[in-house]
DNA sequence: TGTACATCAGTGAACGCGCGTTCACTGATGTAC
DNA sequence: TGTACATCAGTGAACGCGCGTTCACTGATGTAC
């Protein structure tokens, strides 16, 4: 196989990053190697650096896709509530807490081991704006113009990702599902 | 240097441990080689497997020690407030966001990554078990009969987790900054 | 108590493996005339 | 439009490095007599 068309090469970058950013989200970045995601895509791992000038910099693009992704799937669960009055956010959080596919994770936790320890910072403001953009879907189905409310749902927001992280890390410990519980009723109860 | 005596070689497996714990918690338990935590420990490699049969089942006992050290570090934060009407839940919490040395972290994030993805059920059941303890720890600041205040404590529990989880990820974004003081304040507000 | 010997904690080098990255090469694509 | 040539996306093997683990060896410790 000779010199692919600029389309095509552009058509794979994509491709690239779609299965990068199922593959991080599903089990982390540091377990996932760049010849997998090169396969994934159907290419093999020389051609990557045609694309990319590094596994960081992979890491950085598909960051952003995973949060662009992430944050399109709660506006379109919110959106399609069978019932419009049901509270939004707990409609997302009924949502983020129900088993899935590996490949749609929370990027909020796929991406953190990476970023916490030794990352450059423009990995780390990939994430910090990914996920801010993720937080303010979150917000904006909280009335405007009630900041105890808002400040409610940022606590909630928070105990969300931090509940996910314990039943995860735990293998779905009891006392982790009664934290799920416990986040899920006080989002019902606001 | 020969063998050293049992006394000796016990006293060296205990520091194996605490070079660990305090290795792990500061940079998590991938970034970490078994030959740092030998050196950290005033040894050197070789001599590890005369402790323990792999890093894994190292990573086992340190998660334990990690988890000890933090429910006794809880108790001490919240025993010896100066204001001993102070809320203990909110000392906690306090002390948890504080910015404090990386060998301190907390172990309820150093050892989750980890454990996210392939981990075996043992090492899992480690982090199960000291991480449930952890939050008994902190269940126990509220009243016994009062099973409303339980679920707002578990709620601000793992929403502590979270926030610093984000925090921690973002490299401090605002808008982390942000969720931090909501917890805090509804902390203080129970 | 003294002596001969087996045990085994600790050493330091080497092995094997996975992974990020590089490189010479191929041949279709794009371009200059 | 056709032709000659440069470009460069993609290939597949190889390199280099770090890390978990193994191994032959050392010599102090522990034990049997």
């Amino acid at each position: 196989m000779g010199r692919s068309s600029a389309e095509q090469a552009s058509r794979n970058r994509i491709r690239i990053l779609e299965s990068a950013s199922r593959l991080f989200r599903a089990r982390g970045v540091e377990a996932v190697a760049v010849a997998e995601v090169m396969a994934e895509a159907g290419l093999t791992v020389g051609g990557f650096y045609r694309h990319f000038a590094s596994k960081e910099e992979l890491v950085r693009e598909a960051c952003a896709l995973s949060f662009a992704q992430a944050a399109a799937f709660w506006r379109g669960a919110a959106g399609g509530a069978e019932d419009p009055q049901e509270d939004r956010i707990l409609t997302i959080l009924r949502h983020y807490f129900r088993p899935r596919p590996g490949d749609r994770a929370c990027p909020l936790l796929a991406y953190a081991p990476h970023l916490s320890g030794e990352a450059e910072p423009p990995a780390r403001e990939a994430y910090g704006a990914g996920a801010g953009a993720l937080l303010a879907e979150f917000l904006a189905r909280t009335p405007e113009a009630d900041p105890e409310a808002r400040r409610e749902a940022q606590v909630i927001f928070a105990a969300m990702v931090g509940a996910q992280l314990l039943a995860r890390a735990s293998g779905g410990a009891d006392w982790a599902k009664e934290l799920q519980e416990a986040v899920a009723g006080a989002a019902a109860r606001r």
